[in-house]
DNA sequence: ATGACCTGTCCTACAGGA
């Protein structure tokens, strides 16, 4: 079983890259954010047609997330309690293959401090909440998807280049430490301990030839499923493909 | 310190991204 996020920075303007990726890699089930487009203009049957039946929540222009799988799937929630007035497309949840499958997509927060800290913060806590209630199921529970938090030192090229962005702010990586502490593990993070990982590569500055990267693409997994996890991996070749997203696609791979 | 690059959008210039 594999399951795998990919953050494609607009899926219409990207879906030859999505589909080729899909041929290649042949997850079982995909969470996508950064849709950047209306419900009604989801390539649902694109996919249909390359094997994927899907759940959306999109929005004009901007966020939007997805998950894609390879068996129907039903959709259990859209977006977190707390905030009435929050309009961004940034969490869909469903349940799939016997697992709970939460996509994604958290604020950026930039620039840091301002209002758009203040709304990741707040987003943040939000899914704190929701996370503690997953905690309670007696299911296989996953948190998948671009949580825009760079949690430590190892997971970006040069940190001190971050110590002023919104990614690598003392806060941010504090709510990220926090979520995990209620009883997630970061699956990459699990398997590979001391490796640098990236699944970022900004379109500047050639960072991508650089290897100039950041991890921001994360796996939550309860207790449940930590002990099916097998391996881990980033797709790093798709980010030198033509019309490529600035993420990677990433994955990890499940008994059964 | 700045800008380099991408997307989508009813003002080919903007906002938002990380």
């Amino acid at each position: 079983m594999k399951i795998a996020t990919y953050n494609v920075n607009g899926i219409n303007g990207r879906l030859a890259v999505l589909l080729r990726w899909l041929k290649e890699a042949k997850p079982d089930v995909v969470c996508l954010q950064e849709l950047k487009c209306p419900d009604q203009l989801f390539p649902e049957a694109a996919l249909l047609k390359a094997g994927y039946h899907s759940i959306w929540h999109g929005q004009k222009s901007w966020n939007g997330v997805a998950v894609l799988s390879k068996e129907e799937i039903k959709e259990t929630r859209r977006n977190l309690d707390g905030d009435p007035d929050d309009l961004h497309s940034r969490y869909i949840e469903g349940f799939v293959y016997g697992m709970v499958i939460g996509c994604l997509y958290l604020p950026n927060g930039n620039p840091a401090p301002g209002p758009k800290f203040d709304y990741k913060l707040s987003w943040f806590k939000r899914l704190h909440k929701h996370a503690k209630k997953l905690l309670s199921f007696d299911l296989p529970v996953l948190l998948i998807g671009d949580y825009n938090v760079i949690p430590t030192e190892l997971d970006t090229y040069k940190s001190e280049k971050y110590i002023t962005n919104a990614l690598f702010f003392p806060e941010s990586r504090l709510a990220y430490t926090k979520l995990l502490k209620l009883g997630w593990t970061d699956a990459i993070r699990y398997l590979h301990p001391n490796e640098r990982i990236y699944t970022f590569y900004d379109y500047l500055r050639n960072a991508y030839g650089r290897d100039a990267g950041l991890r921001l693409d994360h796996f939550l997994l309860n207790d449940i499923v930590l002990p099916r996890l097998i391996s881990a991996q980033v797709d790093k070749e798709v980010r030198g493909w033509e019309k490529s997203s600035d993420h990677c696609p990433v994955w990890i791979e499940l008994k059964q």
